[in-house]
DNA sequence: TTTCTTGTTATACGGCTGTGTAATTCGTTT
DNA sequence: AAACGAATTACACAGCCGTATAACAAGAAA
């Protein structure tokens, strides 16, 4: 029996969901999905337990909400690349590319809280579903600036290119995040635009210049 | 009170493991991790859960052996390909390259698994040991046939381009794993071919004769 | 047949899980 | 200042988790 009741503050809706989402997902990444338990993620947004009851229906909602918002972030740190990207297209494709197998795109913790869901994402189909539009989503972005190369390409082709482009870029997202340390320092970088080069006969290495505001 | 305690046979250690690491395997395959409880093990396994650590000093150590047992699984399936696959260096690698896009080695359960025990291969030392040792190994075996081809090339470059056949290899293995329903029949292996082949400057495409035995 | 080893079952235990419900207190409205 | 609604806490509960230990029985040895 406690000689006082533990104070509070009240905060909006979105606060307190934001709050609950981000510690679901801070514990996924740290301990795997078995980590994320109803009285951890209270504890790690500095409520109640009780409370994650008030704003969910279940523990698998959150779960799913928290992955939704993960695929949000994944695909909005890939579409960031674009916007200063360069104007011209090889420079524009080599300087998506680069960022798509680099920190934030690729990093252990995003691999990690990825692996952790899959299991979900192939039984769940509201969460298979966010999966594919965000599939989909990447490759049509790399569609999207491999159309705008300087060279003819029937569409057959570029969604064959797209396909194969994007099968590096997530090959190489991988082991770069889980065996970082068996590559050199932009190995994997120079490897990504030589591939993705040679699949589409450009020549993307010479025209990549890494950005100035990242050491 | 049981009326009567369950009758039983005596096993072979080896079989019992065995049978122990299968059923683990087993549920991980079908329900995540958290599906693979001690009891629902011995469940499988068609013993009761004490049994587990009779052969196990801890469900954590049935944990490590379980993976390691999938990787060498994976690993001999990939190997195995190279058995009765043609003489040509160049048919040759395009048999390797269009079965490591392919059921068995690349099949949903196979991908399930591997995500499922990312999180502990990043934290437990002995079980990233295993992933480094079965990813290496695969590369080798993968480099090793492109060092075959009648072509000039430095180890570096071939170092290079077994890292990004790799990456396609992989990131198109995950893919259709996932999404196997976003591709057409044999696209994925049209397009693992047509990359590692631009990849490479190697005429795949055309090297490669579909297995007689495989419908 | 009887003895002995040990593979196997049975059972108990503390701790943690997600969930349901009642009590409280914060912040606003009156 | 008093009342009110609802965000938040507190607590209870059944069930499952991995582990520990003792009782049993299967099959080999004698």
């Amino acid at each position: 029996m406690p000689d006082h009741r533990r104070p509070y503050r009240r905060e909006t809706e979105e606060r307190r969901r934001e709050d609950l989402i981000a510690a679901a997902l801070d514990l996924v990444a740290e301990g795997g999905l078995h980590a994320a338990t109803v009285r951890a993620i209270a504890d790690r947004a500095g409520v109640t337990p009780g409370l994650i009851r008030h704003y969910f229906t279940s523990k698998e909602e959150l779960t799913r909400v928290a992955y939704r918002r993960l695929m949000q972030r994944m695909t909005s740190d890939s579409a960031a690349v674009l916007l200063d990207a360069p104007d011209d297209p090889v420079a524009r494709l080599a300087s998506f590319v680069a960022a798509s197998v680099s920190a934030p795109v690729a990093d252990p913790v995003a691999l990690g809280l990825w692996a952790a869901f899959l299991h979900d994402v192939r039984r769940d189909a509201s969460m298979r579903a966010v999966h594919t539009a965000m599939y989909l989503d990447f490759r049509d972005m790399l569609q999207g600036l491999i159309a705008a190369l300087p060279r003819v390409a029937s569409d057959a082709q570029l969604r064959t290119e797209a396909i194969a482009c994007n099968g590096v870029i997530d090959g190489l997202w991988m082991e770069g995040s889980i065996l970082a340390e068996a590559f050199a320092v932009g190995e994997i970088i120079a490897i990504a635009l030589s591939a993705t080069g040679s699949i589409l006969n450009v020549d993307l290495t010479s025209a990549y210049k890494p950005d100035r505001n990242i050491p």
